[in-house]
DNA sequence: CATCAAAACGGATGCTGCCTCCGCATGTAT
DNA sequence: ATACATGCGGAGGCAGCATCCGTTTTGATG
């Protein structure tokens, strides 16, 4: 039993066609209208019934979890910058803002997104991208706290918590400059203090 | 043209009534089923057709505003005591505390109250709410910063976000723990360093 | 108390979106 | 070419929103 598939029968062609027809047009959809738009409207774009769009993808968050899949390959590309980078503090900051960034995507996406973080949903599509980002954050926040450069108190799951705070705050149309200033002060609040007196 | 009115007509008396009825039953909807609820269920229970919901309250939010006149009413006896507190510093955490607890009266409130935040939205009935609470908190802001005890560079606008995003985060099921880490990483965002070495 | 007109009521209505079910067609193996 | 599994898709039931208009209620007036 390893990787190879065909048990039985050549999966059929249509499938493929309709899956990939359905990815491509949610993407644009979410894009346009949020994580709220009409998957109806999805269908009829596909090209397809209902029945076909429900098939492939039982729930909204199945569809908007294949949807993110590429999204998710583009963040792990970007893991590969930051790790280069030497110094993990400045590695953790720019790994926050590239989740944030992910977050922001399509507009409304923070919502399923913390709805799924919290553990006991083993069938949210969306519970095993967000416990990757978390563990992952863990691992940033840990390497800047050995460093010397992070509290010693914060866990990767609370700068996850706060990175989706501002996704959110953002995708409910607040101004760029007061997204900073909570940025600054979230920053402040993980950053040790450096003892220099 | 002081307080009393009585232009024209004296007002019906039904209107009174049902007025009165949909915002008992409102706020017992949005209880139970949060700000999602169903007004059509809304205006059954309270006996009155959709018809005379719509013609009290146009919109969604108007309806949760008067409902959560109410609250910010007990909000506002809250701020009393709080002003009692000698310490600007423990005020300033108390109020973002009663803040907090008032964006968490209904699941899902803060949605609404952050769409009104963002300014711009003369018509919504939210806005003004809103706008008390951000100059309310800024007040708090100013006098713990007047004892050095608060960071210069926040604003009371910044602190009015992080509650809400508190209160949608806790909102969404996350566990009383996390929220309180969180919690304590903003307070070490924005208070003060003590020049203690 | 009877009458009138303004004001409010409320339910029927049209619309959109969700999701399911099942007869039919499409594609794959023999 | 045939058979059969598999997937298709649209019709249809349901729920909620918001509006419109004929009817009722209510307060004012004599």
């Amino acid at each position: 039993m390893g990787a190879g598939e065909q048990r039985g029968r050549k999966p059929r062609a249509d499938v493929q066609r309709n899956r990939a027809a359905l990815l491509e047009t949610a993407q644009r959809h979410f894009l346009q209208h949020g994580v709220g738009t009409s998957l109806e409207a999805v269908a009829k774009e596909a090209g397809v019934g209902p029945g076909t769009l429900y098939r492939h993808f039982p729930t909204r968050e199945a569809l908007l979890a294949a949807v993110l899949q590429t999204r998710s390959e583009e963040l792990v590309a970007r893991q590969a910058d930051i790790d280069q980078l030497g110094d993990p503090a400045e590695a953790l900051e720019q790994w926050l803002r590239a989740m944030e960034e992910y977050f922001s995507a399509f507009s409304g996406l923070p919502d399923p997104l913390m709805a799924a973080a919290r553990a006991q949903e083993p069938d949210n599509p969306l519970t095993i991208p967000c416990d990757i980002l978390i563990s992952a954050t863990d691992q940033y926040v840990r390497a800047a706290q050995r460093a010397g450069r992070v509290r010693a108190s914060v866990r990767g799951h609370d700068l996850f918590l706060a990175a989706c705070s501002i996704a959110w705050i953002k995708g409910n149309g607040t101004e760029e400059e007061s997204l900073d200033r909570l940025r600054m002060l979230i920053a402040s609040g993980y950053r040790q203090r450096d003892a220099q007196a």
